[in-house]
DNA sequence: GTCGAGCATAAGTGAATCTTAAGCTGGAAC
DNA sequence: GTTCCAGCTTAAGATTCACTTATGCTCGAC
């Protein structure tokens, strides 16, 4: 019988690349899994690894495992789910991941409903950037969290990942009519490798030009601050525009993004799942986004 | 992560019973299922055995994750058979099981077939009575098993077989020309606990009566042989009465039976398998079926 | 009351799986 | 060309896990 920790592994590696990756994302030593791997292929009886030079990447037969591989621990997360369900209402322990903002204006009233409703449950909230969210989620590091996807950035597909919509909002920009506006300006992007950089610079690529990022900042009031103190423009969305400090003015850019809810597929039965998306969608409501 | 040996084991008591059984059917002793249930019940968090006294039932939970584990179960399975299509056509052993009529008629020309095919396939007969054959199949003794069903006889369900339908056929009456006419003849049938005694018992109590069986033959010829002989009369299928003894007259009843190819559920795409049910298939119209 | 069937627990053994340590390979830097 | 390093593998040892054997318990049958 095919052994769904070593079928995990093999997701990891598709996902990853490298051996060592996978590794470091299951805390294992490269050797470790080296072997294990080499123990699947042992029993698939077919190579699922080309090792060209000091690399390995997957076999047509290694691809088509790992479909499969999806749809197995898509199906025992399912059997976790149930179970969970079967012990009774939410609780335990539930691993939040929320970005930046999310964290500061959605989770406060959404913890506060989940706890209420459910006594039993502990929530753990951790700040990550979406873009790491799926690989977090498949690692068991996280059981729910809060992403947000932007027009112009494709949303990270991921099998083995399901996301449920929460709610939408407009982008604004700072002290100019648009974009194409703000061509010579000195620009206030948060971190590189966050989805808010990636967004930036592509929206700016629409509207023609490269950017002169000058600064790097995640948190929006220090953006806000920059920007209040002439140091650049910047792109900001609704939730992290309530109180705009003086001096800034903000116009409202045809260009949204959405805040989406993300778990592990199949584990959208689990109770505190549940639970913790039904507390997010009774917190938006609350949240000021006109 | 639940372990899909212990839902295997979970599965086979949902359907044996006990323990004991389950150890039986795996070549454990019993003392290892125990403590592997043990184990997966500590891990599910849940009940999922109620022992009352020296027995065990299934909880709601329990009968819960037996339903889980017919999906996880079957997902491995369907990876199992993508591999084993990965590494080339069919080859290897396959192990047939088969009751004896099917073993005799259909399976002569289908494994010529088979191996005139598929040179690397080993075919591995057993013969073997249809009431065991899911046991079987589940247990990984069997990879595909000739079956039939009778009109009376319910079919045996079990959600982790799957069956393709080969052929039907009629059932014969030796000397008589209606059942309800051998009401007071001795019967011979095939021995208690085969699913063609089963059918046997059923159509005399459909005609009102309760048969006086006694004879219990397995093997049609020698069924015959007997009623040729004056000893009872009996039902055959029309695959075993090709050739009656003289004195042997056939009545065609109003009653049939089918014949199948059973597997276990997500194997049909094992190229095994599937070259198996398509040389059974071609078989079929050299069979003389009226 | 005794026996036996059925399950659980304790203790021991062997296999599987991990880590540590060492070696191999190929690309990049110099 | 040489050196270095990233990445993978293999070997050897340690730990954990899973099974067997042995024993005890409980309940129902006789």
């Amino acid at each position: 019988m095919l052994d769904p920790r070593k079928l995990h592994l093999l997701r990891e590696l598709a996902r990853r690349g490298t051996i060592a990756a996978v590794a470091e994302a299951v805390t294992f030593t490269p050797s470790a899994v080296s072997q294990q791997l080499s123990a699947l292929e042992r029993e698939a009886g077919v190579r699922l690894l080309e090792r060209t030079g000091r690399t390995v990447t997957l076999t047509p037969a290694g691809h088509l495992l790992v479909e499969h591989a999806h749809a197995v621990l898509e199906q025992l997360e399912r059997a976790s789910a149930a179970l969970a369900a079967a012990r009774g209402g939410p609780s335990g322990p539930i691993r939040i991941g929320a970005f930046p903002t999310a964290a500061r204006v959605l989770l406060p009233p959404a913890l506060a409903e989940l706890t209420g409703a459910h006594p039993g449950l502990v929530p753990m909230v951790s700040e990550i950037d979406p873009a790491d969210v799926s690989a977090a989620l498949r690692a068991g590091e996280l059981d729910v969290a809060l992403v947000h996807e932007y027009d112009f950035v494709p949303p990270v597909t991921d099998a083995s990942i399901e996301a449920e919509p929460l709610f939408g909002e407009a982008m604004y920009l700072t002290d100019r009519p648009s974009i194409a506006a703000a061509r010579d300006d000195a620009w206030i992007t948060n971190k590189p490798g966050t989805l808010c950089h990636t967004m930036a610079i592509r929206a700016c690529q629409a509207a023609g030009f490269e950017p002169d990022v000058r600064h790097h900042v995640d948190d929006f009031d220090t953006v806000l601050a920059f920007a209040a103190a002439g140091q650049g423009v910047a792109i900001v969305p609704r939730l992290a525009a309530t109180a705009p400090p003086p001096g800034v003015t903000l116009t409202r850019l045809p260009l949204g993004r959405r805040t989406l809810a993300a778990f592990r597929r199949g584990n959208g039965e689990h109770p505190a799942i549940g639970a913790a998306v039904a507390a997010f969608r009774a917190a938006v409501p609350r949240l000021s986004l006109r």
